[in-house]
RNA sequence: GGCGUCGUGGCCAAGUGGUAAGGCAAGGGUCUGCAAAACCCUCAUUCACGGGUUCAAAUCCCGUCGACGCCUCCA
């Protein structure tokens, strides 16, 4: 039994879904107006795998992720960048969608736009005017008025009372409440905008969810997800209009993912400590980046560091030890031995099902993995074959997949393959003399050229990095 | 100040009432010309601190201290 978190209720609960075997899962994107870090890389990697094991748990997920492509942020860039605002997001959402695909993230089943869902916005804010959960105001603007709504604060635990106490920011004269926020923005001279019932302006931040929410999966969805400083306002104000507008509950579950720490801080474009995704993988493989995601919690904060990183790319490199094949002098397992093997590929499935049901525990389902890769290399060191090693291989190949990860080599050109083969080649001529000097020489040589080379009674094996 | 998450060995970290998973690092060993990898062994009488409940607590309750996030755009 799958349970989950649910930030709404600050309790684990058991997963159960509105329809059968079917998750409406609903993800906060980026808004895109410059490269995404790799605190976008974690959340999107968190959720990744949320979608991934949902699915080998035998549901359909319907996986919706959002652009945000109209924003302050974007029209002040663009009007650096003297570009239109949709021509820069269009480009950085390709570039977003080409970090994913690197960093090994399934493509959500759908990424709307708020550009192009602009008449539902406008219907949606209409419904709510109607209802009295909002008003336009004297300076062209709407907004929600959150005294209309006795439940708004509930995801956040937060009351009016105590916000308003705290709050800084400039109260604009228009909004009856302090609280209130925009659901229209009125437009400025020159700004990009659509025509509305209360002239020419654009969407507040909160409205494009709840209305992409509606047009993608419908009034109710099974799973809201995005980082968990989307808690407030982001979600909280998007529960108030859904739910004001439609009546129902909204979302069933709520997950939050938790912030990525750099030197003790989080990652956040604001305060300017960023490391762009791309930045990353020109240095570390994307199966690093997730095994830093996959050996902490994910809703804790995730620290980002040397020590962290490193040892994330000795967890991806023992994991790959155990998809080496048979030894060539491979004699066969004894029955005994080839039982214990046997016996782990199923416990080791059992512990990984149970880890990641229990809140998607990955460190727990990481540990099940190492049990694997334990078990298949004593078994390769006494002489299993390639015919008793392939069932449990295939299985833990299987399991890493669920969790993301690609487990692949790194791969040279076929020019410097046989480059390398060659240099081998003269190497073990050079043993075979035991001509250590030059055997060692020729060691260091690949090393310089990114090869890293393993002798054995069978032969020599190598490898990129 | 308010709301929330959390504090486990040198580091990352699992574990929510029955006596501390896993990984990294470290030390010893097997194998090897050496190295690397793999394998074997060692590595927390103890879970921020102080009280309390219980036959029994890292796990529940109260308090203290500390960290992080949110309260303003943010994954």
């Amino acid at each position: 039994m799958l349970k989950i978190y649910n930030t709404l209720t600050r309790k684990t609960e058991e997963f159960q879904t509105l329809e059968p075997n079917l998750v409406k899962m609903y993800v906060c994107g980026v808004t895109v107006y410059n490269d995404a870090h790799v605190g976008h890389a974690m959340s999107a990697i968190v959720f990744d795998i949320i979608r991934r094991y949902l699915e080998y748990r035998g549901y359909k997920v319907k996986h919706v992720m959002n652009y945000t492509d109209v924003d302050d942020k974007i029209i002040n860039r663009a009007k650096q960048l003297n570009e239109d605002p949709l021509k820069l997001s269009a480009r950085y959402i390709a570039d977003y969608a080409a970090d994913l695909k690197s960093l090994n993230v399934l493509p959500a089943t759908s990424n709307p736009q708020v550009s192009t869902t602009m008449p539902l916005i406008i219907q949606f804010i209409e419904g709510l005017i109607q209802k009295r959960h909002a008003y336009a105001a004297s300076n062209g603007d709407v907004y929600f008025s959150v005294t209309s709504d006795d439940d708004y604060g509930r995801l956040s635990g937060r009351k009016l009372d105590d916000m308003q106490a705290g709050a800084r920011i400039e109260v604009d004269e228009a909004k009856t409440h302090p609280m209130d926020f925009a659901l229209w923005k009125a437009a400025k001279e020159g700004e990009i905008s659509w025509d509305s019932p209360w002239g020419k302006g654009r969407p507040g931040w909160h409205i494009e969810c709840s209305a992409m929410n509606l047009a993608e999966l419908g009034e109710q969805i099974d799973i809201h997800g995005g980082g968990n400083d989307l808690i407030f306002p982001h979600h909280e104000n998007e529960i108030a209009q859904s739910e004001c507008y439609t009546g129902k509950d909204f979302s069933h579950y709520w997950i939050h993912n938790g912030m990525l720490q750099l030197g003790g801080e989080k990652m956040s474009k604001s305060l300017g400590n960023i490391i762009s995704i791309k930045e990353f993988l020109s240095k570390r493989s994307s199966d690093i980046m997730r095994m830093l995601v996959l050996n902490g919690t994910y809703r804790a904060p995730l620290l980002f560091n040397d020590d962290t990183l490193d040892a994330a790319e000795k967890n991806v490199e023992r994991l790959k030890s155990a998809l080496k094949p048979a030894s060539a002098s491979a004699s066969g397992l004894a029955t005994d031995a080839f039982s214990v093997l046997d016996s782990t590929r199923v416990t080791a499935q059992t512990n990984f099902t149970e880890a990641m049901d229990s809140d998607f525990n990955t460190a727990g389902a990481v540990a099940a993995l190492f049990e694997l890769v334990k078990a298949i290399n004593t078994a390769r060191d006494n002489g299993a074959t390639n015919a008793q090693l392939e069932p449990v291989q295939k299985v833990f190949r299987e399991l890493a997949g669920v969790l993301g990860l690609k487990l692949e080599d790194k791969k040279g050109s076929s020019e410097d393959e046989a480059q390398v083969e060659a240099l081998i080649a003269e190497r073990t001529q050079a043993r075979k003399d035991k001509n250590w000097k030059r055997s060692d020489e020729i060691r260091d040589q690949l090393k310089e050229l990114g090869v890293t080379i393993e002798d054995s009674k069978d032969g020599t094996t190598w490898k990129w990095g």
